[in-house]
DNA sequence: AGGTTGACCTGTCAGC
DNA sequence: TGCTGACAGGTCAACC
């Protein structure tokens, strides 16, 4: 599920419960896609000093290291203050963080996601050395992007999910911001001129700043830190649309299978 | 090296 | 009311 902006929307509504936070335990359920990668006491006592993110990946800056946590394909986190009873924990609740006021619960029922520790000063994180620029961040553009499409072979598609090209890309924003830039889906990367991409690139920002103004998308479970749902679903282009028509054009969107990952476009208006 | 495929795990929905 | 198969927002290791 979460992309960029659902892991960003989870960020910004958690950020002013956790700062300042000490953490006074951990529970955890059946096993995540990683290992925590370090006795769960180790944690006692750290404070939470800022909540910050790096695609898809929400990151809890601790005072000796930071926790990585990343929401797979059904995660979503959900803060409880001390102020109310805590309901209880669901099946699916697989790791909760005791703090002083409250406690951070993350509920994956497909177990794809994680938290990892990573200690400060070690060598960056494998997870996440190799991610590519934020594309929110000032710095990101249409070159940045042509140098990284420079030369592949492979979809242009395929490649915005691939998170060394661009950090926090998943299914939905790579088919919006495609429509959105008027290029087909199939195109090779290295076939998109200069001009294109700097296209590409402005719809990249546009299509993941509105998703994050929208609360993000709630395609089956995605809630964030306060339970709400996002609703950028309903501004989705042609992200599960297939057989309906396009709203720019009118031409039925169109559903194809590119790495066994469903693309959604709209041959009409995505033919360069 | 770059690109493609299978595996991980559970829930939901359509079709019989 | 089952049962079965397809599919789902992601990522990695193992192949060509």
């Amino acid at each position: 599920m979460p992309e960029l902006p659902e892991v960003e929307v989870t960020r910004l509504g958690l950020r002013d419960a956790l700062r300042g936070r000490r953490i006074e335990g951990v529970r955890q359920g059946k096993p995540l896609r990683w290992p925590l990668g370090c006795p769960p006491q180790r944690l006692h006592g750290e404070r939470i000093d800022e909540v910050g993110r790096r695609g898809k990946y929400l990151l809890l800056q601790l005072g000796s290291g930071e926790l990585i946590v990343h929401l797979g394909m059904s995660g979503s986190l959900r803060w409880l203050a001390a102020t109310a009873p805590a309901p209880e924990p669901t099946a699916h609740d697989h790791f909760v963080l005791l703090t002083d006021r409250g406690e951070l619960r993350l509920r994956d029922p497909r177990r794809f996601g994680a938290v990892v520790w990573h200690a400060a000063g070690a060598a960056p994180h494998p997870l996440l050395a190799q991610l590519g620029p934020e594309p929110l961040a000032a710095g990101f553009d249409g070159a940045v992007l042509h140098r990284a499409l420079h030369e592949r072979r492979a979809a242009v598609k395929t490649l915005l999910l691939d998170q060394r090209v661009v950090a926090g890309i998943g299914n939905i924003y790579a088919c919006e911001a495609l429509h959105r830039a008027g290029i087909d889906p199939r195109r090779a990367g290295g076939e998109i001129s200069a001009a294109r991409c700097r296209r590409l690139a402005d719809a990249l920002r546009a299509t993941l700043s509105e998703a994050v103004a929208a609360g993000g998308s709630t395609l089956r479970d995605f809630a964030a830190a306060d339970g709400a749902h996002g609703c950028f679903q309903h501004a989705a282009r042609v992200y599960d649309r297939a057989g309906l028509p396009c709203p720019v054009c009118g031409a039925e969107v169109r559903r194809i299978t590119q790495a066994q990952r469903s693309t959604y476009f709209c041959a009409h208006c995505q033919r360069r």
